[in-house]
DNA sequence: ACAATAAGTTACCAAATGGTTACCTTTAAC
DNA sequence: GTTAAAGGTAACCATTTGGTAACTTATTGT
């Protein structure tokens, strides 16, 4: 039997996969960083999500330090803005890492388009995240 | 309405996260790294996962290229060595830039001790990925 | 007086994920 | 001839995750 034994729960990587693994979470931190930062700004930009799942997500990516939402105290229609944190801002860094892995050792799952995109500008404003 | 639309079923992080967000993956690939490699004695180092479960991870990861299965045509009762692809060994690579990420910016969520150990010696054997 | 807009909330549902327990197959050793 | 070891399967269950569709609240413009 050996000493030392492994743990999902104390694992990093699960604490990490938690960070990022929501479904739409990757393509929220990307609109935020590119000014797409209010609530119906982000549902037109991501038509197939469902508004309850929307706020679910921010709500977490919030809790997790990742976003800073802002509830901005005009009379009209209430208005929230979205920013990221200096802690999320750093995660865009890494999931940028991460896709140049992706787009190196994934070409088979990744549409050749994307891929020559991406070869010419990086993190560009098309699907990637 | 905006021309650009974002799909996470394209999203290349969504096809990312696929990849390691198996509870048990980033263990297994770490283990395997390290000559941990036999399904008796992976099992031994992680007494809290169930054989279903651990065929089903070896299975998966084998099927997106990471791990390779190897049956050894011994006549004693079957013995059969995983061991890293390229595309595993690199990936296991990533893990650990992510790990040091994660050591930076998660400091509340990991215990102390392996924060000390992690200064020291990166990819240490202990609880980590 | 009434509709529109921003940003949600509520109740309910389906699929995926991990877990438990018991069972299986082959060969060698006692 | 039964038992042990290696590497699993099979049947079944609970929780989590994302999804639908309808409803809400406050204020402003017509």
């Amino acid at each position: 039997m050996p000493t030392v034994c492994f743990n999902a729960d104390l694992c990093v990587m699960t604490k990490f996969s938690a960070l990022i693994s929501g479904k739409w979470k990757p393509i929220l931190l990307y609109l935020v960083q590119h000014g797409i930062n209010r609530f119906n700004l982000m549902h037109g930009y991501m038509p197939t999500i469902s508004k309850k799942v929307l706020t679910e997500q921010l709500r977490e990516l919030e809790a997790d330090g990742l976003l800073h939402r802002e509830e901005i105290k005009v009379k009209a229609p209430k208005v929230v803005v979205y920013h990221l944190t200096e802690k999320g801002a750093s995660l865009r860094k890494l999931i940028d890492e991460i896709i140049s892995w992706c787009m190196e050792h994934m070409k088979d799952e990744i549409p050749q388009d994307l891929l020559a995109i991406f070869r010419q500008s990086p993190p560009a404003f098309v699907q990637a995240p």
